[in-house]
DNA sequence: AGCACGCCGACT
DNA sequence: GTCGGCGTGCTC
């Protein structure tokens, strides 16, 4: 009997395995090839999987299945996209056909089309643009859309994605009254669409130094660039981009989540006179896939992206860039946990291109990276005529009266400065009201009952919300244990500090930013132009401040509390807040006004916190690396989590100790474990996590081969839900 | 993960 | 007598 084809498929199923098919019945000529999709029959179901091999061999015994249909005459994936993704899953220890699933668009995953390309669009009829404005007071929803339609003229999908509520529904509404009608669009047309180019800016001699540095090299090469807030990082990112376009190359521009922003894809298009293809989460399926298809089928010159961008398939690869490479945001937190800036240099390092990571404040992994020489540092100075690093105060809370968090010392600061007309900004990293409600006769504090976490008192809404397992409740009236009538809110949060600050500083304005103030579509910019038109003059907000925008006129940082970093459960907290508090820093002020910085903390003496205000960032990452290195901590060593979690409380401990008596002895790997996660109850189940750590990443690595094998056929680990966290950056 | 099969409790 | 609980086994 002679050899058959065979058709290995990666399907998106929980399994570390490929499935062997038969091609399709009739199936004559060339095999479809590696990175094709292809619908197939999988037990019961009907699944898109992705081809990944092909070969000859009698496998009569066991009778395979059939290919039904062959998705893609030309691969949706080619031969470096799919290594790529064949490496993640390796490196990861993810199942492949999870890992490709993840890569593609929720279109093409489901086992559409690329070249469906027109996107729906909307826009008022003429009743529609006649209505008078008071017709949809009693649908709030269809207003919204009504107001987004009358500003925009026309609006699609992942515009609409951001207002409250079922837009969708509110359209259909709208369309039945004649009010809104439908149309499609071209997306190539979009794309395609010329914008007006913006001045040039003429670069600093650091600028060009960095430029030259990265296109003057000849395959891979990886950079560190390493610049304070306003040294001119993007202009950097867009001069090397433009060479390498010249050269016929595509560029990907990695941002964080939250950095993009309308103002930076208007900065590159402006620079560019065309809009680059935006990839992120937030966007609607066909908008998405639109970008997509331009990205791989190499129309779009620059591609721009959140983390799963990572992935998308160039025709033309020219260089990456990661901007604010230290942002946590490009870990994956949960199934598929890869980080985008990691696999980003990998990816440069296969197609033989420049990769930049960029960052005021580069990750202590990065930092040890160009120390070793695996990377090339390209440093900006400051430019000319921009501030000087602020002047940097600790203030001592210790014993000090405060008001909802504020010391005498940072009152008076901001006294001084609202007084004398300028403007001021207040960090704190933390949402609602007040951390928590308290008994002031007992000391009882509101908990969450399905986590060990405090509930967070939001006043404006009424209501005590878990951050971590997303309940709810009414806030109590008395005290649960003493009865006592007499309950405070503890702590503080950005609400409580407006409330106070806005007393205090009402002739100044004080607008907050933060999640809770900007999810409305528009409400971020209307702040913002309340900040920059000099109206309101006292920001209170979290790490929201830290990110994107500049505040040129605000000449006073207040930090209002340090320590949540320098004693949090997790091992990279203070490194998190030396970033935000660089960051936050490096969004204010300007050479005609010295800078004024208050770090708020009950540890004024700490050596990382020292280090940090009198030295700067890199003095501070000197010393937190030294402290990680006495520690035995990444980047020194190297971690993988093993995490569990159940209803039954006893079986995350009971598999995590499975898992760990199938570790082999002497592989160069230490366990430390199980134990109960920094949050032991979350969402109503027990939490436990097993961590490995080894100086070497091979030994890890392979031991990690065979073992997560063995783990995944424990009995045990079917009674909970179970994870593998390859370098972990946070601990629970 | 789905989705089946399979063997033990409270109901039309 | 059935409907349905979730234990466990498989998916080319």
């Amino acid at each position: 009997m002679p050899d058959q084809p065979i058709l290995e498929v990666a399907v998106p199923a929980p399994l570390r395995q490929h499935f062997d098919y038969l091609p399709p019945s009739g199936h004559v000529g060339e095999l479809p090839a590696p990175g094709s999709r292809v619908r197939v029959p999988f037990g019961r179901r009907r699944m898109v999987g992705v081809v990944v091999g092909s070969r000859f061999a009698n496998v009569a015994e066991r009778r395979l299945r059939r290919v039904e249909e062959v998705l893609d005459e030309t691969p949706l994936l080619g031969a470096r996209d799919l290594e790529l993704l064949a490496w993640a899953a390796r490196y990861y220890h993810h199942p492949l056909g999870e890992v490709i699933a993840t890569a593609l668009p929720t279109r093409l995953r489901k086992g559409g089309a690329i070249d469906i390309d027109v996107v729906q669009r909307w826009r008022l009829t003429q009743a529609g643009q006649a209505l008078a404005p008071d017709e949809l007071v009693r649908a709030p929803r269809q207003a919204a859309v009504h107001a987004l339609l009358a500003e925009h003229q026309e609006a699609g999908a992942d515009d609409f994605a951001s207002l409250d509520g079922d837009w969708r529904a509110a359209l259909r509404a709208l369309s039945g009254k004649g009010l809104v009608e439908r149309f499609e669009i071209a997306a190539r047309e979009r794309d395609l669409e010329a914008v007006e180019r913006a001045p040039r800016h003429a670069l600093n001699p650091g600028q060009v130094a960095a430029v030259e540095a990265i296109v003057s090299c000849e395959g891979f090469a990886p950079f560190l660039l390493d610049g304070v807030t306003g040294s001119g990082k993007t202009e950097v990112y867009l001069h090397a981009i433009e060479r390498v376009l010249a050269r016929g190359g595509q560029a990907l521009l990695l941002v964080p989540e939250i950095g993009l922003t309308p103002q930076l894809l208007e900065r590159v298009a402006g620079h560019f006179g065309r809009r680059p293809a935006v990839l992120h989460s937030g966007l609607a399926d066909g908008t998405r896939q639109a970008a997509w298809r331009a990205a791989c089928e190499g129309d779009a010159d620059v591609v721009v992206g959140t983390r799963s961008a990572v992935f998308v398939p160039l025709a033309r690869p020219g260089v990456i860039v990661v901007d604010e490479e230290h942002d946590p945001s490009f870990k994956q937190q949960d199934g598929f946990r890869y980080h985008a800036r990691d696999v980003a240099v990998v990816r440069a390092r296969e197609a033989g291109i420049p990769v930049v990571l960029g960052s005021a404040t580069p990750s202590l992994e990065s930092l040890r990276n160009a120390g070793l020489g695996r990377y090339r540092t390209l440093r900006l100075p400051a430019r000319a005529g921009d501030a000087a690093v602020p002047a940097v105060d600790l203030v001592d809370l210790r014993g000090r009266k405060l008001s909802a968090g504020i010391s005498p010392q940072l009152l008076q600061a901001l006294d001084e400065e609202l007084d004398a007309g300028r403007q001021a900004l207040v960090f704190l990293n933390r949402r609602g009201f007040a951390t928590t409600l308290i008994c002031h006769d007992c000391g009882w504090i509101a908990g969450c009952r399905r986590c060990d976490a405090r509930m967070t008192l939001h006043l404006a809404r009424e209501r005590l919300c878990c951050h971590h397992c997303g309940s709810e409740r009414r806030p109590d009236s008395r005290c649960p244990d003493c009865g006592g009538e007499d309950l405070r809110p503890l702590g503080q949060g950005t609400e409580r500090l407006e409330a106070v600050l806005a007393e205090r500083y009402a002739a100044a304005g004080v607008v907050r930013i933060d999640r809770d103030t900007t999810r409305r579509r528009g409400s971020l910019d209307a702040k913002l132009a309340a900040v920059h038109g000099g109206q309101a003059r006292l920001l209170v907000g979290t790490q929201m401040l830290a990110k994107g925008h500049h505040f040129p006129e605000v000449t006073l940082v207040g930090v209002v509390n340090a320590d949540a970093g320098l004693f949090g459960t997790d091992f990279r907290a203070a490194e998190r807040v030396a970033q935000q508090i660089v960051q936050v820093v490096g969004r204010a002020g300007r050479a005609q006004h010295p800078g004024r910085v208050l770090v708020q903390t009950h540890h004024p003496e700490h050596p990382l916190l020292q280090a940090l205000v009198h030295s700067g960032y890199h003095a501070f990452a000197e010393a937190a690396l030294q402290e990680r290195r006495q520690a035995g901590l990444p980047p020194w060593t190297h971690l993988a989590l093993l995490r569990a979690e159940a209803v039954d409380a006893s079986a995350p401990d009971d598999f995590l100790e499975r898992a760990r008596m199938l570790l082999p002895s002497g592989a160069g790997v230490d366990a430390y474990g199980p134990v109960p996660a920094p949050m032991a109850r979350r969402g109503g189940r027990q939490r436990a996590q097993l961590l490995l750590q080894a100086p070497r990443r091979e030994p890890l690595q392979r031991l990690l081969d065979t073992w997560i094998e063995a783990v995944e056929r424990l009995p045990a680990a079917r009674r909970v839900r179970w994870s593998l966290d390859v370098d972990p950056i946070e601990l629970f």
